[in-house]
RNA sequence: GCCGACGUAGCUUAGUUGGUAGAGCAGCCGAUUCGUAAUCGGCAGGUCAUCGGUUCGAAUCCGAUCGUCGGCUCCA
C-alpha cells in the first residue's frame, strides 16, 4: 500500500528525496559560503532567503551591480579561499529584539522583514512558498521569542540549521546560472538576483550532474523538434502558437489513435464541440471570474461576446444536458481531443511544453456518487496502460488538495471537498501506486491528482490532470433520474491522461531523444538502393511496403525511397540523422534474391530478409507498439 | 507580465577599437553509380529581427517594438 512520500511540495524545488540529510546540510552551508563570498566582494549586499535545493542551493541578492557570467568565476573563487579558511559555522542565539537590532544595524532589510514576521507570527511561511528554510521552528500560534543565527567567517545569517562544522566540509560545488527572483515570491515585491549552485559530495557525482544538464540539452525538444521537422513557430501567427509540420502531425495522429483505442475499449463515446462560446457559458461554469485575465479578449457579434474556448468542460455539459439522463446511461464517459486557447503570460511559454493554443486528450465522465471511486481508479489504470507502453518507468500522483482557510480562491463548501478528497484518496490507495500530497493545489472547483512522470534521463513533468468536480452538478444541473424517480446530481471527473498533444509530444521527443518506437515514427522505413541501376526493385520495394496491410494512424507503412544520386553511405548517414527505424539497402545481390538487406538506426545489420518477413516485422511493432528489441 | 541575456542566409555560425558581410551543412546545376554514418566541382541564397536615432559612415553605439532563452509569477 502506497504512503504520501512527501507533503506540500513544488516539483521544482523539491530537496533530493534520495540525498542523505549531509548533502542537504552541505548544500545549505554552500549557500552560506556563497554569501559570504557575496559579501566580501559587495560589502553592501542585501540577502533574502539561501534554501537548498534539489542539486544544491540558491541565495537570493539584493546587490549594487547586475552580476554577469563574469562574477560567477569571481564569486566562485571567494568561495573556495573562504573554503580553504576552514571557516566553522558557529551557532548563535538571540533573542528576537536584538536579532532585529542587529539586522538592522547590518542594513539587512529582508532579514528584518522576516524577522518581524517571526516575532508576530512565529513563521516566515507564504502560502505556497517554497524554498524558505530560514524559519525558526515554532508550533506555537504566537511569534518566537529566541531566534538561531550561525557565523561564518564575517557572514551573519539568521537560520535554523542545521549545518557542516567547517567550510571545508563542503565538498565539490559549482554556480550555475543567475535569474530573476521576486522577493517572497510576490510580482509586487522587488526582484532580486537568484543565483544557484550545484553541490555534491564527490566531483564525479557533480560530473554525472554536468552530463544529465548536458545531455538534457541534447534531447530538448525544441531543438529535435527542430531537427525532426515536428513542429515550428512564426512571428506572423503568434506567441505560443505551434505549428505542425507533417512529420508532427504523423505524431499526433498515432497518439489520438492509440486514445481512441483505449477509451473505446473503457466504455467512452467521442463528440465533437466548436472553437468560439458565449461569455454566458463561462458565467455559468464560473470559470469567467477566476480566469478571464487568462483568456483571449472576446470577439464581439451582433452585440454578445464570444470568447475562443479555454477548455471542453462546459461544452461537454450542454452535450449532457442535451437529453434527460438516466441512472441507466451512467457512468456516460465523453471523450474530445479539444483544441483550447489559454492566453498565458508571455513568459512563461515554453516551446511546446507550454503554449497558448493546445489540443487536449480530454474527457469528462458523469457518474453517480457510488460510481466515481472505481471510475477514478479506472481513469488511473488507464494512465498506467499508457505509461507502461512508452517505457515510462517511474511515475507518481500528485494529489493536489485546496486551502480550505482560503475559500474565496475555492469553491465554499468544505462539506464537499472532504467527501470528493475522501473518494480520490480511496481510488488512490487501492491502485497502489505510489503519491504525495500538495495543499493548496486544487482547482477551484475540486480536488485533483496530477500524474508525475520521470523521462528516462530523470527529468520530471507534470503531464496530465484528473479532477472530481462536484462543482458542474449544481452550476448546470447535472442530473439523472434515479431508480427513484428522483433527480440526482452527477460527479464530474475531468481526466487528460495523454494531456495535450503539445505537451506530451513534446515529453516523448526528450524522453525517447527523437528515437521514437516504429509505431510512432514519422518515416518508418526508407529504401536505399546503391545505383540507378537499382531503382527499378527498389519501385517494386516500394510497392509492396506501401501496399501492404499495416494498422498505422496514416493507413500503411511510412516508406520513402531515397532516390537522391548520392553515395549510398550519404543516404544511410541521412536516415541516421533523421532516426529512422529501418534502412532498406537494395543493390544487386537484394534484387537477384528478391529480398532487402536491412539496417536499424541502432547499427545493428539484420541482413537479407524477404520484403514479406519485413512487413510482418513492422506490423508486429505497430499493432503491440513495442519495438522488437535486437541485441 | 517582471528581471536579465540574446536575435547575422532554411540550419549552425565568423565578423578586431563603427569603414555598407564570410564559412560549413541543407538547396539547385554538373560530374561520379558507389555495399552499411558525409564523392567531387560549380551556382544561388543575407534590406545583419523590425522601426527610429547618433554619426561623413552602423551588423557593430542609443531607444522603442517584435521574438527567443534562463529564472520569477501563473497554469481552469
Amino acid at each position: 500500500m502506497s504512503q504520501p512520500i512527501e507533503k506540500g511540495t513544488e516539483a521544482k524545488n523539491i530537496p533530493a528525496p534520495l540525498a542523505p540529510a549531509e548533502l542537504e546540510r552541505m548544500r545549505h552551508s554552500a549557500a552560506h559560503l556563497m554569501a559570504a563570498a557575496v559579501q566580501q566582494l559587495w560589502p553592501t549586499a542585501r540577502f533574502g532567503v539561501g534554501p537548498a535545493v534539489k542539486n544544491g542551493f540558491y541565495y537570493d541578492l539584493d546587490l549594487p551591480v547586475q552580476l554577469t557570467q563574469a562574477d560567477l568565476g569571481k564569486i566562485e573563487q571567494k568561495m573556495r579561499e573562504l573554503k580553504n579558511k576552514k571557516l566553522p559555522y558557529e551557532r548563535i542565539e538571540l533573542p528576537v529584539d536584538e536579532a532585529i537590532a542587529e539586522m538592522e544595524r547590518r542594513g539587512q532589510t529582508y532579514k528584518v522583514e522576516l524577522l518581524n514576521l517571526l516575532k508576530e507570527k512565529g513563521s516566515t511561511a507564504v502560502a505556497k512558498e517554497t524554498g524558505d528554510e530560514d524559519v525558526i521552528g515554532s508550533n506555537e500560534s504566537g511569534g518566537v521569542a529566541q531566534v538561531s543565527f550561525y557565523k561564518t567567517g564575517e557572514f551573519l545569517d539568521l537560520c535554523r540549521g542545521p549545518h557542516v562544522e567547517s567550510s571545508n566540509q563542503i565538498a565539490v560545488f559549482k554556480l550555475m546560472n543567475i535569474a530573476g527572483a521576486y522577493w517572497r515570491g510576490n510580482e509586487k515585491n522587488p526582484q532580486l538576483q537568484r543565483l544557484y549552485g550545484a553541490v555534491f559530495s564527490t566531483k564525479e557525482e557533480l560530473d554525472h550532474y554536468l552530463w544529465q544538464l548536458e545531455e538534457a540539452r541534447k534531447r530538448d525538444h525544441r531543438k529535435l523538434g527542430q531537427e525532426l521537422d515536428i513542429f515550428t513557430f512564426s512571428d506572423d501567427v503568434g506567441q505560443g502558437l505551434p505549428l505542425w509540420m507533417p512529420n508532427g502531425t504523423v505524431i499526433r495522429e498515432e497518439l489520438e489513435k492509440l486514445a481512441k483505442e483505449e477509451e473505446r475499449r473503457d466504455g467512452y463515446v467521442r463528440v465533437s464541440t466548436p472553437h468560439i462560446t458565449k461569455d454566458k457559458l463561462y458565467y455559468r461554469s464560473g470559470h469567467l471570474p477566476y480566469y478571464r485575465e487568462d483568456m483571449y479578449a472576446p470577439i464581439e457579434i451582433e452585440g454578445e461576446e464570444y470568447f475562443l474556448k479555454p477548455m471542453n468542460c462546459p461544452h461537454h455539459h450542454q452535450l449532457y444536458l442535451a437529453r434527460l439522463r438516466s441512472y441507466r446511461d451512467l457512468p456516460l464517459r465523453m471523450a474530445e481531443y479539444g483544441q483550447v486557447y489559454r492566453y498565458e503570460q508571455s513568459g512563461a511559454l515554453s516551446g511546446l511544453m507550454r503554449t497558448r493554443g493546445f489540443n487536449q486528450n480530454d474527457a469528462h465522465l458523469y457518474c453517480r456518487y457510488d460510481q466515481a471511486k472505481d471510475e477514478f481508479l479506472k481513469v488511473m489504470r488507464l494512465h498506467a496502460r499508457y505509461y507502461d507502453m512508452m517505457g515510462i518507468k517511474e511515475y507518481y500522483m500528485r494529489f493536489s488538495k485546496p486551502d480550505l482557510s482560503k475559500l474565496d480562491k475555492y469553491v465554499n463548501e468544505p462539506e464537499k471537498w472532504l467527501a470528493a478528497m475522501e473518494i480520490i484518496k480511496q481510488a488512490m490507495d487501492e491502485s497502489g501506486y505510489p503519491y504525495v500530497e500538495a495543499e493548496g493545489e486544487a482547482a477551484f472547483y475540486g480536488p485533483k491528482i496530477d500524474f508525475m512522470i520521470k523521462s528516462v534521463i530523470g527529468t520530471e513533468y507534470a503531464i496530465s490532470t484528473n479532477q472530481l468536480d462536484f462543482v458542474a452538478s449544481e452550476r448546470f444541473e447535472l442530473s439523472y433520474k434515479g431508480e427513484d424517480g428522483k433527480d440526482h446530481p452527477v460527479y464530474v471527473i475531468h481526466r487528460a491522461p495523454l494531456g495535450s498533444h503539445e505537451r506530451f509530444v513534446a515529453f516523448l521527443i526528450e524522453h525517447y531523444a527523437g528515437v521514437f518506437p516504429t509505431w510512432l515514427a514519422p518515416v518508418q522505413a526508407v529504401i536505399i538502393p546503391i545505383s540507378d541501376r537499382h531503382k527499378e526493385y527498389a519501385h517494386q520495394v516500394y510497392e509492396r511496403l506501401f501496399s501492404s496491410e499495416v494498422p498505422t494512424a496514416t493507413g500503411g507503412i511510412r516508406v520513402l525511397l531515397d532516390e537522391a544520386r548520392e553515395s549510398m553511405q550519404k543516404k544511410i548517414r541521412n536516415a541516421q540523422v533523421k532516426k529512422i527505424p529501418y534502412m532498406l539497402i537494395v543493390g544487386d545481390k537484394e534484387a537477384e534474391d528478391g529480398v532487402v538487406s536491412v539496417r536499424l538506426r541502432s547499427g545493428v545489420d539484420l541482413k537479407a530478409m524477404p520484403v514479406e518477413e519485413l512487413i510482418d516485422r513492422i506490423r508486429a511493432e505497430v499493432k503491440t507498439r513495442q519495438d522488437i528489441v535486437v541485441s
